[in-house]
DNA sequence: AACTATTTATAAGA
DNA sequence: TTCTTATAAATAGTT
């Protein structure tokens, strides 16, 4: 229809091939249209131009979701169905998985005990009263490296303040020293004798710490008292 | 286009409807077709008639499916997300609990332990001593249970098979028994002697097992040996 | 379903 | 793109 008759295939000239798309489409439209009020029916009419340039018709009566939700009815088909059911079975594994680490859980926590055979019950309690050994182990662990800790500055500090008592003392001894011969400041003398009176406080404060440590079992009732 | 021309209005004459929109509807899909040819365009045209008959076009070069993913995309909307996004958030959630569920059961079974401070280690050792023992203590039940069935059995048993001895005893001392006289049949006699015997070795089995219940301690060094 | 008189769509040109 | 127009195609009403 036109001053000419077309051969019905790919219009090769670029601008030919979109001016005759943007005719016909326009023409599909026009039909498409007539046809939802003429006959009272639905229509989706989608396209992309070989662009890639969209356009759509759908009629006024319905939108394009339900024109699908429809079509894939009619065809009965679901075309995102192994999308959905690829989720769904994950969905179905990890909720099942969920169940079995929740009724073991519930085990370990003493529940759900009442379906376990002689055997099971027995497994169980080995499993439990070994774990239970690794955690104490590890407490023990964490007591000894804090203790340890502890040791190493408490023995640093008694070496420093060994060290602190001698110089004092040669201090004292040195003719120098004393409230005849004031040549040496005074604050600085008095602030050297607090120096050494708190360290002693702390050296008896710690070394009865110290003491406690070194006596065999100390780990071990301490342990006990804390579990 | 016809021998007259007509107003696009609904056709009220069912019959002229259902016609043309069959003459129609064909027109359409040659439309469709000869565009899709000529301007290498992709075209997706479903139809439903007012009687909910269907019919579809689709380009040869692609799929319902394709099309439609292609215009949820250039419309970038996704007519289903609420659905996807709720199926997402539901496994993103189960994935999150079972995480911790895996977490928790790992340090109930003495591994992860490494990033537990001494109050949590301290706090999980309780849970468990006290968990191993409602463990311990469902497995004595189990055992008693056991054993008091058990022991109900025997003692059923050894009454039976007091009631048999004495009714044996009370028909050799009975003038009708022994082999002068044969009244009796021999058969049923050699058979009530051999249960008799079987009986007697049942009751020294288990009058064995059944002392060794009847002691104190019983269950626990059971439960001692079973652990 | 055909037929066909008419209307409508559109190819080519401007 | 849009308009024009000659011509091809579609189709309303009829058989």
């Amino acid at each position: 229809m036109g001053r000419g008759k077309i051969e019905i295939k790919r219009i090769e000239n670029p601008t030919n091939r979109q001016v005759t798309y943007s005719k016909r489409r326009n023409g599909l439209f026009k039909k498409a249209r007539e046809l939802t009020v003429l006959c009272d029916a639905k229509v989706s009419l989608i396209m992309f131009s070989n662009t890639g340039k969209f356009h759509e018709f759908i009629s006024p009566t319905t939108t394009t979701k339900n024109v699908f939700d429809q079509y894939q009815k009619a065809l009965g088909i679901d075309l995102w169905k192994t999308h959905y059911e690829r989720m769904q079975e994950h969905l179905r594994k990890l909720r099942e998985k969920n169940n079995k680490l929740r009724r073991e859980i519930r085990q370990r926590m003493g529940e759900d005990l009442n379906d376990l055979s002689m055997d099971e019950l027995h497994g169980l309690e080995q499993r439990m009263a070994s774990a239970l050994e690794v955690v104490r182990e590890r407490k023990y662990h964490v007591i000894k490296t804090q203790t340890d800790t502890h040791k190493k500055k408490v023995k640093n500090l008694e070496e420093r303040h060994g060290d602190l008592v001698l110089e004092y003392e040669a201090k004292c001894e040195d003719p120098h020293c004393g409230l005849v011969d004031n040549d040496g400041d005074y604050e600085s003398a008095i602030a050297l004798a607090n120096a050494a009176s708190n360290l002693y406080a702390f050296r008896l404060h710690h070394g009865h710490l110290g003491t406690n440590l070194h006596h065999g079992g100390g780990f071990g009732s301490h342990e006990l008292r804390l579990a």
